[in-house]
DNA sequence: ATTGAATCGAGAAATTTTTACCGATAAAAA
DNA sequence: TTTTTATCGGTAAAAATTTCTCGATTCAAT
């Protein structure tokens, strides 16, 4: 049961198109119309083919000599990213990380909108963040039923997270946002994307490494 | 003037070098003393040969049929990503996300101490997080060069981060962690890693849409 | 001591991702 | 109108990364 129906596309260039977006944003700030793939590649020193490469996975066409239209090729990244469709989140793990996200306004751009926080700590039980509240964990899986929320973010502890990875997965969440240091344990029909600091620190370190030698 | 003293390692096993860190310091506190290649991989659903290569970038050697020395291989991994030598950093940005890295002590497994958070905001400046003190901005660029301080985490809202990295790299900053959405520009001897949440997230969107195709 | 099972590590093959090339085309300039 | 310039998009080549294969080695069981 692969992914016939949905156009593929390398998880590098996915990567990237959300850094294009940001880029494209500011730039329409700035009052461009149009771009092309070689300005893009040069304002992020990439390769301009692999610009053009990374585009065509969205379906939209440029014109030769201009390039894009801007705000065709915005939306058409939001579209491809399903950014334009609003996913209903629980995070769980109200700590200093967890705040940090639901402080986060530009997560409504990202089609994440957070419903729910909880944690088991009664310094965070009843306490509101940027709007949301949180609530005793063992409320998660009623709720997620009920609201039929579908995506969990985990800002725990490494100790607690296969935890609520479990809770998560018994009450309907089928897609799983892990900050948490650890490779979760689920069904195969279960995604799970991690987000941890260490691996991009791991490059800053490798690189800086490197760098000290060639001073 | 290219890495030649350096080992080069593909960035992808360089980001998996660190999952292998953390689970292994789980094994170990579980007991275990000997893991091979197999165990890691099917803990992380790698495939094995991957995580063989991926560990021979360490110079680290197994033994048929056992593995390798769990206690060795953690070593091996701090010392290849040069997690053992501390680099003092400066943030700057106190806003929750910075409040967040400058709480997570983990960041000392990782070589990376925390020395002095910087902010322009007045309700930040001469608070405490963590022990660490929030200074005005333009404190940086003595305090880097008084301290010989060559690592800066950007944790600013996006505008601000391109002035930042200009100030960072005018005071012998050489080494930046940005958290926020751009794309820096800085002089080619400057090193840059990027950490974006947008990147993490637009891969679980895709697999989630994916997903919801094929229930 | 011999046999069997599991794993490492080296080299080769397969796959994925990036980069190069080039004809066609749209806009601007002559 | 014709020429020049810049860019797209398709195809092909190159490079990077992952996966496969297999002989050699170690440990455990017989």
């Amino acid at each position: 049961m692969k992914n016939e129906d949905i156009k593929m596309i390398p998880e590098p260039a996915l990567r990237r198109l959300p850094q294009y977006w940001h880029l494209l944003r500011r730039l329409r700030d700035e009052g461009v119309s149009e771009v092309s793939s070689s300005r893009i590649a040069q304002e992020m020193k990439f390769d301009p083919t692999q610009v053009r490469k990374d585009i065509q996975y969205t379906d939209i066409v440029g014109k030769p000599k201009t390039g894009y239209d801007i705000n065709q090729l915005i939306k058409a990244i939001e579209s491809f990213l399903n950014w334009e469709n609003f996913d209903d989140a629980f995070l769980v793990g109200a700590g200093v990380l967890g705040q940090a996200i639901l402080s986060y306004k530009a997560f409504k751009n990202y089609g994440l909108n957070f419903v729910a926080a909880f944690d088991i700590s009664d310094d965070k039980i009843g306490q509101k963040f940027f709007d949301i509240e949180v609530l005793p964990l063992d409320k998660l899986q009623n709720l997620a039923k009920r609201m039929h929320v579908h995506v969990g973010v985990i800002t725990t502890p490494a100790q607690a997270a296969q935890e609520v990875a479990d809770i998560m997965i018994s009450s309907g969440i089928i897609a799983i946002w892990n900050f948490a240091p650890v490779s979760l344990k689920v069904p195969d029909d279960i995604v799970v994307e991690n987000i941890q600091f260490s691996q991009s620190l791991a490059v800053l370190s490798r690189k800086l490494a490197s760098h000290k030698l060639h001073i």
